[in-house]
DNA sequence: AATGAATGAGTATTCATTCAT
DNA sequence: TATGAATGAATACTCATTCAT
């Protein structure tokens, strides 16, 4: 792309540092697929490193044991997701409805369609091995995202849009068929062919229909 | 040694031999509690001896192996749900609004409630390692379900009730929430303290309103 | 020896239990054997284990690491010596000369000349490693000797036998030349030849009589 | 590059050429310290050249392994302290005693106070892994060592000074407690306190004083 | 010459499974 | 049947050594 008489190599940095700087991401992104894949205890250390591309003694240069490899996988993978969301919140000016909706189906193309989202299947399996790790995810994600619904319930009630339901249980009411979706994607739709495959799009676009028609007021003659 | 013509009641085992009868089942429950509370693979198979009472060798006298022991806990923790459900649907003679608020409040008293639910926390772990299994779980139990399901939302419809919806998808939007429920009672809920707590009972009448609502036709003027 | 036509078999435990019991006993003198010749770090445990005569995993049946079976290694051998001594020094009667003699004798014969006296070599060499073993021995072992070395000392001086010397370094110049030897058989000796060979009996006897010699109130005319 | 009848001062080389002569020392000096305080095996390459301020791997440029490292340290420090000593021997014109004293206090100034002797500690620590070494140790510090101290026990005897003494043995019982003094030094005196602390002079005061009376021919009325 | 990223042989330890009693 | 001592395959992790830069 550049000019083809450019004097300019510098910004190439050796194949060897290039590699440094990747290696983390590599095995990181590895160990992702193949804790996700086969959960934790199933995964070798061994085949992380070869999927990676490298040696077992080079994943223990980046990661001092197998455990901080699997929560810096959490980590790196729940941050992505934590910063991202929110925002749309601000500038949304419609009907409280087509917000929640908006808001279902864009967490799924950002977080529930992606590789991450194997973390919230990794998370709840392992729970009770690394009760540290799902608190972590409690407080960065689960919290998080309930209070985003939460302020946008609360918006749809101010508006007079939405009836003065029970919020809490309300809240995971609407988020319990993502996590649902996401459980499923990462557990039994692989094993089992056509018969129960849910389409996650449509699978969400009715759940949300259901949710607003169940939060909306009444209209009244 | 006793009198061969002795009226000792037939039903009236010897202790050992009681034990003996009880021993599988025993081992059953020990297995299904680690398991479900420490997954598959960070369950030793001593430990489900132990919490049985018995001897580590004893264990494999029952089960030639920890995964048939595990397949073993799966099956029987299947079957007894299986059967179960699907009667109320018959005589019902209300609302189909007031069956489905019914049904999930009875599904979760005497499944998602009792330790058998652990199961479903189980398969959804370890369905990568385990497909058969998985493939078992979706034949015996959620296709069942679903169809459960259908039926109830098809009467609805075809009394006038509910509208026309997708019926596929929303079948799975009304178990969702129930199957996050038992997922949850068996990841976060107990590490994470009261902040999220859910009510279950609470959150499935909530979720039922919400899905009654969202069903109903809307009441023309 | 028994009378041959005795019905007592009683005695003779069955092969397996007396196994049982025998094993820590087996194990821990196949490692002091290793530990000796080849020092903590050199030594495997599999190597121990197979100089036992089983395998790998049970010598972690009755040692839960490496670690608290070379401790244990040199607890079982310290205890051994600790206990012994000490009780020659009452009841003799004569000069202290001789008893300062004979108890040198009587520890090369029942310690230093033993293969539990690998272990002073032991100590010394991984005392850095095991600092924690190092006091033990401090606490078991040198304190309770020179302590002893002390009191014939004190008698002797006490008995105007010997010079009023200077008691602290005097024990140890007295202990020095044992430990040496026991340093001396369990490296230098075993590799290197004829040349330097000592004579534990006739050292011990040399050293024992220069110490008394040079300990004795100059006969005066 | 630089002009060939440059003037540039020979003696004066740059920086990294000095460096670079000096690094084999420095690692070998970093590597007597690591070795000594926790013997061979427990020493870890990268920390001898982290200690001596240079890579790993140039650690490896200036000896070809490990046990190599080893081996030169050894010879270094042993080369240092053969050449010394016996050279008092020589002038000397005073008592036996005299001389045995002074002999034994330049020994601890020279060698046992330095940190050289940490060697004495290594090769008895390490003897049998390193039978080698051993040889080497016996050859060329031994030997010599019970040489210069049988010369100067028959210079005793030949003047009338002292006994006609078992010479082996003796020159042994004499050496013993300096190769105590230096083991203890380098293994329980740094773990264990106040209690048993032995002053280095004093100790080898009373073994000198000890020994000389021991030697000494009795005076005679 | 110097670096430090990468390697992989080597070792402690675990745990399902067996089997003599 | 029941036991629990014994086994050994499997696996995380270390560290001396190599080599591209």
């Amino acid at each position: 792309m550049s000019h083809p008489l450019s004097v300019v190599p510098a910004s190439e940095p050796h194949k060897r540092e290039r590699r440094k700087e990747a290696r983390p991401g590599e095995l990181l992104e590895a160990a992702l697929d193949l804790f996700v894949e086969k959960g934790y205890a199933a995964t070798r250390a061994e085949e992380v490193a070869v999927r990676a591309g490298v040696s077992k003694g080079t994943l223990f240069l980046y990661f001092p044991s197998k455990e901080e490899l699997f929560k810096a996988v959490v980590r790196e993978n729940l941050a992505r997701t934590v910063s991202e969301g929110a925002s749309a919140l601000e500038g949304f000016d419609g009907p409280t409805g087509d917000l929640l909706t908006h808001l279902m189906q864009q967490w799924w193309a950002r977080y529930g369609a992606t590789k991450a989202s194997g973390i919230s299947k990794l998370i709840i399996s392992e729970a009770s091995n690394f009760p540290e790790l799902a608190r972590f995810y409690q407080d960065e994600v689960v919290t998080p995202g309930t209070d985003l619904v939460r302020r946008v319930l609360q918006r749809g009630i101010d508006r007079g849009e939405f009836r003065d339901v029970d919020m809490h249980h309300t809240v995971h009411a609407v988020m319990a068929p993502l996590i649902f979706l996401v459980m499923w994607k990462h557990s039994l739709a692989p094993c089992c062919g056509a018969a129960n495959t849910i389409d996650p799009e449509k699978f969400i676009a009715q759940h949300a229909d259901l949710m607003v028609r169940g939060l909306l007021k009444e209209k009244e003659a």
